[in-house]
DNA sequence: GTTGGTATCTGTGGA
DNA sequence: AGATACCAAC
């Protein structure tokens, strides 16, 4: 395992092989920032320290997964012993077992996004506020942001600044509103995401039994992937375990501050800044990776170019050697259609010119609303192509639903659970019932479930109640030994969910009926291929994590899980996702679309600077995803709101570097059509009577292949003068053949009025039409 | 309590 | 445009 120190550039292994000690590792795109973390912490192990010791925080499952296997090709199975995982799910084990200590069930629910804007709501409806102006998405933000800068309830009401921005808004009980929710949490032994963070500080702040130092010793050696994503809360729990008297700090932090794109969060780079100066007592070092291994020179020189636009950066010049490459190309639409047609027909384009895979192309959008044109025309030319993002499996209704009947089973103080399926399958618990028992719930500061034997309801409701109450009692004592599968599976027999899904026979309905039985799949695999669940041992010793097949450990198991986790069946496919997912991963041909103003920049960053900043270098991040070839594409006209808007060009395209560009035409039409949509109104354009702007294009007339029929013949049996089908393309007439053996190329017209296509013979999949 | 229809709102990102 | 919230009628 000694050979990887070569595996590495000179700031690179400088960067690996100081483990003693702060550092600071200020890593640009594409500049094997895994790679020195991953032989980091080989070379922390190989260094005499035991895998347990050493603690690696990460923001997605992905990177976390990655990070793992990378150091296990290093190290050995002796990997799977480092405790590498995402801050919310190293947090949640550590908060599970010690949760009694700061008046938590150890099997507390986590509440999703979802439950939170639901307990917030029922919150305001209680208090008879007016939703509109206590909006539960401004309320979540802000009770998030006041968790992440350790603002408790009480510190809250006493904050004079943050009242007054209260009053100003309309919003003067805000305070009372957090306070209320803050409460019902608690009762309902829940913690919310942000919670998972501000709890795990309140144990290591309050220190019962002298906790702290358990943690501060077993991890001698930290490590922080994206750094300049994390929050204040992340940084004063890093602090708290490495920043003590007589502490080694043994702390690696990695980040780029032009790739941070979390501000909306609360991430900030100032985390970054406060790092280095924190440190400077203590012989900080700080190394720059500034080689880009990714990308080719016009893509990198771009992208340092645009984010020169930025004001604040650390300074840093990231270049490549890997030579000029393409210039980046940029596709100017009429419309919305016309661009997802346009952007598609590159996709193939390129895939015959430069011979790629489907794999090496990604389409990139600010917003996963966009997906859709690409999708329809993607389908269209049989190119397969998988959606990141949007609604994830574990939010859609029916499978939340069976989740919360498995939560409640689990925590019966779970209200959110409860509340979801009291009355589902209708059992005739109505909305009045609910409200009784949680009035009585609010008034005593109880919980629901709790309360639900002293509320008077009519005799009928009374039963179902107790019908319902028996049924969750059982399969609560069960939830203690059974199994999670068999328990699962009553649950959803006995609890008429299922019954419920198979009176919808409809597509839809079938679907829904797949995704349970889906679901039950899933914790049937649970069951009989037990994960180690979450973080390693804790001690030299002791078993991998009690293997533990109850419903508690595998709720555990998925309440922090994405879909961008689910493991895909390694299949060819062009990736459609948003630029937020894509951070992190790289393709050969990259499609960055909807380069509008308003769309990206987002309209909602643009009455600030700091906003437009952070689009400019989530910018940033789209383009350096690029290794080769990179487009970037907008429409003058789309769709929004139902009706057809008038877009400017993205701001983001003028600040493209014109000697990187392929052809300026794009960019100087985008000024004198800038000019033209602005005489040309609004109303006028969206009206469509001018007939200036088509009504939605329909997917063009080509001739569909259908590829479960499709065989393509030898590529030496091509002749002139024969009718061939193309998977995408459709059916055509070679007209010419040039060049021999390999390099052989047809000519061939695939619409009547349209120029021959030329395609190389020995990739391009073709089929003779017979007769 | 339930159902179905209408009105209204919303509309970035994601652990 | 689509999803959701709300309301009136059964």
């Amino acid at each position: 395992m000694s050979h990887y120190l070569n595996e590495l550039n000179e700031v690179q292994r400088n960067a690996v092989t100081n483990i003693n000690g702060p550092v600071l590792v200020v890593a640009g795109p594409g500049s094997g920032k895994t790679r020195v973390l991953t032989y980091r912490i080989a070379h922390i192990i190989e260094q005499g320290a035991a895998p347990w010791e050493v603690l690696a925080l990460t923001f997605t499952n992905k990177a976390a997964r990655e990070m793992k296997e990378r150091i296990a090709g290093v190290v050995g199975p002796q990997a799977s012993q480092v405790w590498a995982g995402t801050f919310h799910s190293i947090f949640a084990r550590i908060l599970r077992s010690e949760a009694e200590k700061i008046g938590y069930p150890s099997d507390f629910t986590i509440y999703d996004t979802e439950d939170t804007k639901n307990v917030i709501s029922a919150i305001v409806k209680e208090m008879n506020l007016d939703r509109e102006t206590y909006n539960v998405n401004t309320l979540r933000s802000r009770i998030s942001a006041a968790k992440s800068s350790l603002i408790t309830p009480k510190l809250y009401q006493d904050n004079e600044d943050l009242r007054e921005e209260d009053r100003r808004a309309n919003r003067p009980l805000t305070y009372s509103v957090y306070e209320k929710y803050t409460a019902r949490c608690k009762r309902s032994g829940a913690m919310d995401f942000d919670d998972l963070l501000y709890r795990l500080y309140e144990l290591l702040q309050r220190n019962p039994d002298n906790i702290l130092e358990k943690y501060r010793k077993r991890f001698r050696y930290l490590l922080v992937d994206e750094f300049q994503d994390t929050n204040h809360l992340q940084y004063a729990i890093v602090r708290k375990l490495v920043n003590y008297d007589h502490s080694p700090r043994n702390v690696c932090v990695v980040g780029d501050d032009a790739q941070s794109i979390y501000a909306f969060r609360g991430a900030t780079i100032q985390n970054i800044l406060d790092f280095e100066q924190d440190f400077k007592p203590f012989g900080i070092k700080v190394f720059k990776l500034e080689q880009n291994y990714r990308s080719t020179e016009h893509i990198v020189q771009s992208a340092n170019e645009v984010i020169m636009h930025n004001s604040r950066q650390i300074q840093k010049k990231i270049w490549s050697d890997k030579g000029q490459g393409q210039r980046v190309k940029i596709i100017k639409a009429r419309t919305d259609t016309e661009e997802g047609h346009r952007v598609v027909d590159t996709i193939i384009e390129q895939k015959n010119r430069y011979h790629l895979s489907n794999n090496e192309i990604a389409v990139l959008y600010r917003t996963n609303a966009q997906s859709r044109i690409f999708e329809e025309y993607l389908r269209r030319y049989n190119v397969p192509y998988r959606i990141f993002g949007g609604q994830s499996f574990y939010q859609r209704k029916e499978v939340k639903d069976l989740i919360s009947y498995l939560r409640l089973a689990v925590n019966p103080g779970d209200e959110e659970a409860l509340r979801r399926v009291i009355n589902f399958p209708r059992r005739g618990i109505g909305e009045t019932s609910v409200d009784k028992i949680s009035e009585l719930a609010g008034q005593t500061n109880r919980r629901m479930w709790d309360c639900i034997p002293e509320v008077e309801m009519a005799t009928r409701t009374r039963s179902a109640v107790a019908d319902f109450v028996a049924m969750m009692q059982e399969f609560h004592r069960r939830s203690a030994t059974d199994n999670a599968y068999d328990l699962a599976i009553d649950v959803a027999r006995r609890s008429g969910l299922m019954d419920e899904l198979k009176k919808d026979t409809t597509i839809e309905g079938i679907g829904r009926l797949d995704n349970v039985n889906a679901l039950l799949d899933g914790i049937k695999t649970f069951v009989e291929d037990p994960q180690p669940v979450g973080a390693p041992p804790m001690e030299e010793g002791e078993q991998p994590t009690d293997i533990d097949t109850r419903l508690s450990a595998y709720l555990q198991n998925i309440a922090l899980l994405t879909d961008q986790d689910e493991k895909t069946d390694e299949k060819d496919f062009v990736t459609l996702m948003s630029v937020h997912a894509a951070k992190g991963l790289e393709f050969k041909s990259v499609f960055v679309v909807g380069m509008e103003e308003k769309l990206f920049p987002s309209f909602m960053s643009l009455d600030s600077h700091d906003g437009i900043e952070e689009e400019r270098r989530l910018f940033y991040v789209a383009i350096t995803r690029a290794e080769q070839f990179l487009t970037l594409s907008y429409a003058e006209n789309r769709y929004r709101y139902g009706q057809m808007r008038v877009n400017e060009a993205s701001r983001f395209l003028e600040e493209m570097p014109r000697q990187h560009v392929e052809s300026t035409a794009a960019l100087g039409l985008a000024k004198a059509a800038e000019r033209g949509s602005r005489d040309q109104s609004p109303q006028q354009a969206s009206s469509g009577v001018s007939g200036a702007f088509p009504k939605r294009t329909p997917p063009p007339a080509r001739p569909v292949v259908d590829p479960a029929g499709f065989k393509p013949s030898a590529p030496d049996t091509i002749q002139v003068g024969m009718q061939v089908l193309h998977l995408q393309f459709g059916q055509g007439e070679v007209i010419a053949i040039d060049g021999h053996k390999d390099s052989r190329m047809a000519s061939i017209r695939f619409g009547a009025g349209e120029a021959p296509k030329r395609i190389m013979l020995k990739f391009a999949k073709l089929q003779v039409v017979e007769g």
